[in-house]
DNA sequence: TGTACATCAGTGAACGCGCGTTCACTGATGTAC
DNA sequence: TGTACATCAGTGAACGCGCGTTCACTGATGTAC
C-alpha cells in the first residue's frame, strides 16, 4: 500500500475530530462536508471513502464525541472525584466559552431531536451510560432515587448551559451558572 | 389603496406565524425563506417588503414569539394559576410532541447563541421578563430567592424538554419528564 | 366628471454561491508469475 | 530479477439543487387638476 498500515484510520479520527468540534460550534445543518474536509486537510471526494452520507457522520460524531464524555466520567469514579466536581465542570465559565471542545448534548440536543431514528437511537444509548454513571457517584439514596437524581442533574446542567450561552448579558449568564450549580449540588445531597 | 388597510400588516404577522412555526420545527438553518413563503401564500420577493434580511426575521420572530409565551405567564398570574400548573404543562407530553406550536427558547436556544448580537439581545430580554413573572408565581421566600428559583426551574425545564424530545426511547422520554417535573416542583416549594 | 399620474404590496425570474453527492482518474505500493 | 497487473486512499471537476437576495415589472386603487 502506498499508505502507512492504519493511515486510513488515522484519516477517519482526523475527518471525526474535525467534523465533531466544526457541528458543535455552528451546528449540524450549518455546517458543510466541503469545510470540514478542507479543515482535515483533504478534498471533497475523499470523504465518501469514510463515510457512505452526511448523516453516518452525525451519527459516528455523536457516538465518539458521547463516548469521550463517557470515558471521562469513568476516569472521575476511578479517581473518586466527587459529583459536585462534575457539576462545576460543567457549569464552569471555561466549558460555557468552549462550545466546541465541550458537551455534544448541551451543544446538539435539539438538533438530534429533528434527526433520523438511527441518530437519535446512537444518542440514546450514551446517554443512558452517561447518566448511569453520574447515578454511580451520587452518594445518597437507592440505585433508583440515584438515577432520578441523575437525571435531574443532567437536565438542569444541559438546560443551563445552553441559556449561559444564548444570553447576551455577561452578568446574567455568569449568575445562571452559578444559580444551576447550586440548584444541581443540592439535588446530589438531598436525602 | 388596492388592498385593505391594515392589509400589509396581517400579511407580516402571517409571515411571522408561519416563520415561527417552521423554525422551531426544522430550526433556524435548516428552514429557508422560500419555504416560509410559498406555505405563507405569497412569492419569493415579496418577503423584502416585510424584512430587511433572514436575521431580521429571526430577530422578530423570536421577540414575538417569547411576547406570546410573557403573555401565557401573565395570563397565569392574574389567573391565580399555581407555578405547578405551569411546570406540568410545560413538562407534558403534548409539550414535548408539539415542538412548532411550544416553547421557542427549548427549540432553538443552542441555535440562538451562535446568532449576532441584537439577536440574543432580542431574546435575552424576553428571557428576563419570563424569568421574572415565573419568580413572581412562586410563593415562598425573599424575592433575590424567587428570582432563583425560577432561573433554576426554567433551567431545568428547558434542559428536560429537549433530553426528552431527542432520545428515542419512548419510557425514557416520559422517565425524564415525569422526574423534571418532581425536581421542578420541590425547587419551586423548598424554603 | 374624466383623465393623468403616484402609490405600493406583491410577482416571478434571475443573481452568485455553496450544498451533498458522484465519478473518472492518479499514483504509490503490493502481489503474481 | 523484471514486468504486468491489482489495490485503494485521495484528487478535483462536475452534477442538480436550493439558498438568500435583487430587481424590473404588474395592476388595483387613491389623488390632483
Amino acid at each position: 500500500m502506498r499508505y502507512d498500515k492504519g493511515h486510513k484510520d488515522e484519516t477517519r479520527r482526523h475527518i471525526l475530530d474535525v467534523a465533531s468540534a466544526q457541528f458543535r460550534e455552528n451546528g449540524i445543518a450549518a455546517v458543510g462536508l466541503a469545510g470540514i474536509m478542507s479543515e482535515a486537510g483533504l478534498t471533497n471526494g475523499a470523504f465518501y471513502t469514510h463515510f457512505a452520507s452526511k448523516e453516518e457522520l452525525v451519527r459516528e460524531v455523536l457516538a465518539d464525541a458521547l463516548a469521550r464524555r463517557e470515558a471521562r466520567h469513568k476516569a472521575n469514579i476511578e479517581n473518586g472525584t466527587a459529583i459536585e466536581a462534575t457539576i462545576r465542570d460543567y457549569l464552569s465559565t471555561r466549558h460555557r466559552d468552549r462550545t466546541g471542545a465541550g458537551c455534544p448534548t448541551a451543544a446538539l440536543v435539539a438538533e438530534i431531536a429533528r434527526h433520523p431514528k438511527p441518530t437519535r437511537q446512537a444518542f440514546t444509548g450514551k446517554i443512558a451510560d452517561i447518566v448511569g454513571l453520574m447515578a454511580e457517584q451520587i452518594r445518597h439514596g437507592t440505585p433508583e432515587e440515584r438515577r432520578r437524581k441523575a437525571i435531574a442533574i443532567y437536565s438542569t446542567m444541559v438546560g443551563a448551559l445552553q441559556l449561559a450561552r444564548a444570553v447576551s448579558d455577561r452578568q446574567l449568564s455568569d449568575e445562571i451558572l452559578d444559580i444551576a450549580v447550586g440548584t444541581a449540588i443540592a439535588i446530589a445531597n438531598e436525602s
